[in-house]
DNA sequence: CCACTGATGTAGCGACTGCTACGTATCACG
DNA sequence: CGTGATACGTAGCAGTCGCTACATCAGTGG
């Protein structure tokens, strides 16, 4: 079907032109009218296609968290089982270019927003931790410190955004000394 | 000045009203309507006490973060210093309880707004994590061993709420069996 | 050619937002 | 008694919110 196909390509750049949209300016100020701009569309049509507010930032959110993931393993392709310490580092260091860390921000965000509804939000925000695990876990010498080194990462995110930067900095060093070398 | 005192308390009971609201229902979605209702009064007598909006949620989270400082301080009383295993055990069972968590999503969602407007929200969010260092530090028999303490528990917030509580256990238990006993 | 279907623009609804102008009641002070 | 400051209610402004009703237009099948 080419309606299908043009109409599919159509969601896709919607999709992709409101994340850019949703990365640079947040979740919860993206209301229908400015996404609309940013995707060269009306606030009538993007509820025409995705049905209504919500079931669209799911999308938009399943969009992000989709390239994201991609970004990550294209970066850290060929790389085998790193220790705890070295995983760490790498991904700390990913996490604060400009490329990732809006899509960290956002995933503080979502917490934010899934923490007051679980019923609601809380089943993709699981669902994005749960590759956060899975992929932490695939790439470690030591499996089984995975939820450590994750919990520490999400804990970075948060005193790194609260103005801990130097707390962080801490943190990696002492759990590094700490780990299995 | 009696009319200062009763201010005062005027300004206290409201304060202490809308913290509850807000640790209730979040902090987005507190505008003065709303919020004028929980506290008993009009969003005109807000604004007259506050000046603004922003300004009466800063006052908010500013007696939010005292009221707590001072639940946990009590709760903590005579404990000398602790092993951060201890400590952090102990102080995970707190923050998940009714009386504190709610305080722990206010602070998430404090974050993820820092983290969007650190000229405005960062400065109030870095104070609050100040306190926590501080805190952390102050109960540790190992005081360097704060910074990876709180940064663990940050990170622990943050999975709890997203519905990974499981890997938080997981976390810990690692994490007690590499620090210094 | 005609009827139907999907895509899209225009206009608007009712609710809510932060905030303000205006009037008024109370009360201390000269 | 007057007068000014403090406290508060009423009403409303201009704007945004998610969403919808309605009209239009292109294309497609009979």
């Amino acid at each position: 079907m080419a309606d299908m196909d043009r109409m599919a390509l159509n969601r896709e750049t919607l999709l992709a032109r409101m994340s850019a949209h949703v990365l640079q300016h947040g979740l919860q100020t993206a209301s229908l009218r400015p996404l609309a701009a940013a995707a060269g569309t009306s606030d009538r049509m993007l509820i025409y296609h995705f049905g209504s507010r919500d079931a669209l930032l799911m999308a938009v959110l399943d969009h992000i968290a989709t390239t994201m993931a991609a970004g990550l393993d294209q970066l850290f392709d060929g790389q085998g089982g790193m220790s705890s310490g070295e995983l760490l580092r790498a991904v700390w260091g990913v996490a604060r270019n400009d490329e990732f860390r809006p899509a960290m921000r956002i995933w503080l965000e979502l917490v934010a927003i899934a923490a007051r509804d679980p019923e609601g939000h809380g089943a993709i925000a699981t669902r994005i931790a749960d590759g956060f695990l899975v992929w932490t876990t695939g790439h470690l010498k030591t499996p089984d410190e995975a939820p450590l080194v994750l919990t520490c990462f999400e804990g970075m995110l948060v005193l790194q955004e609260a103005g801990h930067g130097a707390t962080v900095d801490a943190a990696i060093d002492t759990l590094c000394a700490r780990l299995t070398p």
